[in-house]
DNA sequence: TTACAGAGTTAGCCTCGGCTAACCATATAT
DNA sequence: ATATATGGTTAGCCGAGGCTAACTCTGTAA
């Protein structure tokens, strides 16, 4: 399975939920997303087709090993794109939406040139 | 017409062809590309239809004013985020690729802030 | 025990944007 | 005059990833 944008977004989901959720579950994507029903179940059964997340009899969601690796990447990308727009003077919201987009597009070189960046202003103060 | 990402990039790519072309025709776009005759015969069929593309007797594309709007953006940010990227540190292929992805997702605002802080960096020096 | 609400699945539709195969039209070269 | 190369179009396939309608469980409440 390779995965697509998409794919990264819903294990990103699931690991945002999991962050103030004791469980998630398939319904809590829904929600959270705004998708349909049926389009989270289908993602969620290609992701665990594909190793990323595993479902339990309850329907509990869990990131594999693989999936927590490429949730927690999406994540801290994230977060350090917004940080950065933020610091050049984007609002917050402008940027957490573009960082949502451009976090699925950039390249690891330049995501790494940008971190080593927004970490030398910080140390500047 | 909504234009999507695709349509984004055919317009930038006649902009660029017809910076080194006397004429751009739709085989031009096809090399430039690498996509099949039919898919690129489809997609200036529609930037036709969507009023940003004019296509003479002869196949000879030229951009409309929405057209070539919608391509000088695009294009400005291209190279905006290239240099910027490169001013970063990352290599030049890996800055062009990426600024490619980023200059269809990235807001206004957001597009902005980057520019001020490169024009920013120009000035320093 | 019957009913309803909540969670998930199945079936099937749609758009976007690639693709191939095959065809058409024109222009040049034998 | 016929053959071939070039450029473009038509028809139709495919995967990705949304959607609705309608179904199935399961658990709780009347």
């Amino acid at each position: 399975m390779n995965l697509q944008e998409s794919g990264e977004m819903y294990l990103e989901t699931i690991l945002i939920l999991s962050q103030s959720n004791p469980h998630v579950r398939s319904i809590d994507v829904v929600e959270y997303m705004g998708f349909s029903k049926p389009s989270v179940s289908r993602a969620i059964g290609l992701l665990k087709n594909g190793g990323y997340v595993s479902v339990d009899k309850d329907g509990y969601l869990t990131l594999t090993a693989a999936g927590a690796e490429v949730a927690h990447k999406m994540y801290e990308r994230h977060k350090l794109l917004s940080d950065f727009l933020i610091a050049l003077g984007v609002s917050e919201e402008t940027a957490s939406n573009d960082a949502c987009k451009i976090e699925h597009h950039i390249s690891d070189e330049s995501f790494d040139a940008i971190k080593k960046y927004v970490e030398g202003l910080k140390k500047e103060g």
